[in-house]
DNA sequence: GTCTATATCGGGATAGAC
DNA sequence: GTCTATCCCGATATAGAC
């Protein structure tokens, strides 16, 4: 019987409230401006609580940290990866990571943030996800050979994918501001469009190199 | 006569190297982060100095983010304002951004933090620039349609732009060490080569999707 | 498991001597 | 202008009652 419990609440878990609200205060206010207190407050619990399930904050941090990095890497590692022609990695690579930054939008921040204060999780982080060398690459320049592309090192075409694809959610308040005049909608329709967008655009400037060298 | 003064150090100017300093520390570990303690060590300097200079800590981080905007924004407004022809603004935009975060790597990530958490400065920001409304928008649409496209929002080669050349800064140590095995060299290359990729894949691209929609 | 009370510490800020 | 001493508060963390 559990009828006894339900004066307390029975709440659906309170482990996972911690997380979530972890989660999305860590993100925005980053590991030092995030107060205890504050995860609590948005979890709607005693602060002494998140100490009884996470023992302390870095410990806490930590959980939060791991997690966000599960999400991420495979999505990640999907364009290195895989075995699909070039522009369909590019394409689900896109769609994959847009949606997933529609619903953590401060996700690369929290992460580049992290790594450039502690780059010693990177170490332990890479051996954990077994990306220890850097695959793929020669694989991606054979590929880019077959699009008639011979004088682009694949780390640019990288470094311009994931710049392109994270840019609109890292300076979201900034650029929604300047260039869309704080419309949060049509911010909204902008973020869906790059889906599309962005795989165009990449195509069109490995067409255009191929032309422009015969 | 100031050879009185020569006991007292004589500091070049202690003000100056708290502000060098406090840039440096702030960026990398953020406002919430950074301790007095912290900048003063930086500066090799007494802790109360700090509170003589600037009175508090809010004060001096205003400071810096003040110096901060001055500086970035002339760059970015650049790419709206120009006369020049198309190609030519985005070129000298890479040139003049990258040598910048050569040598402010951190200041994006800096910028986009402090914005995220307190949106307010946007508005201040905005209206001393006079960058009230997104001027510049419909001038870029003409010089697109001169070059054949009349598919793109100016609005998405903006953000390819300026991701496109931010990444490698905001990123940098996830990406060195995974795509350039830590080789800090190596990736100094990259960076300076970045100049002309960037601008060479947006012309292509350009290209690219002009011919392709004849 | 959840709460209240409390210990402890670090950091911001000021006063005042030099 | 620079230093030492000190005040004060906010935040982490633990002990112990329920």
């Amino acid at each position: 019987m559990e009828s006894n419990s339900s004066q307390h609440q029975k709440e659906p878990d309170t482990e996972k409230k911690i997380l979530t609200a972890a989660g999305k205060v860590f993100m925005i206010k980053g590991k030092a401006g995030t107060s205890m207190q504050d995860i609590a407050d948005e979890a709607g619990i005693n602060r002494t609580l998140l100490h009884y399930y996470f023992r302390n904050k870095d410990k806490l941090f930590d959980a939060i940290f791991d997690d966000v990095l599960k999400k991420i890497f495979p999505i990640v590692a999907k364009v290195f990866m895989d075995k699909n022609p070039l522009f369909e990695k590019i394409e689900s690579f896109c769609i994959l990571y847009i949606d997933m930054l529609k619903d953590k939008p401060f996700l690369p921040f929290f992460l580049f943030q992290e790594i450039y204060i502690n780059p010693k999780r990177l170490v332990g982080m890479i051996k954990e996800g077994g990306l220890d060398t850097f695959v793929g690459r020669e694989s991606m320049k054979k590929e880019l050979h077959q699009h008639g592309v011979d004088d682009m090192d694949p780390r640019h075409l990288i470094a311009n994918l994931i710049g392109m694809v994270i840019f609109p959610f890292v300076g979201r308040p900034m650029f929604q501001k300047l260039a869309f005049n704080d419309d949060q909608e049509a911010y909204e329709i902008f973020l869906e469009q790059r889906k599309k967008e962005v795989p165009e655009f990449i195509k069109c400037a490995l067409k255009g190199r191929n032309i422009s060298s015969t």
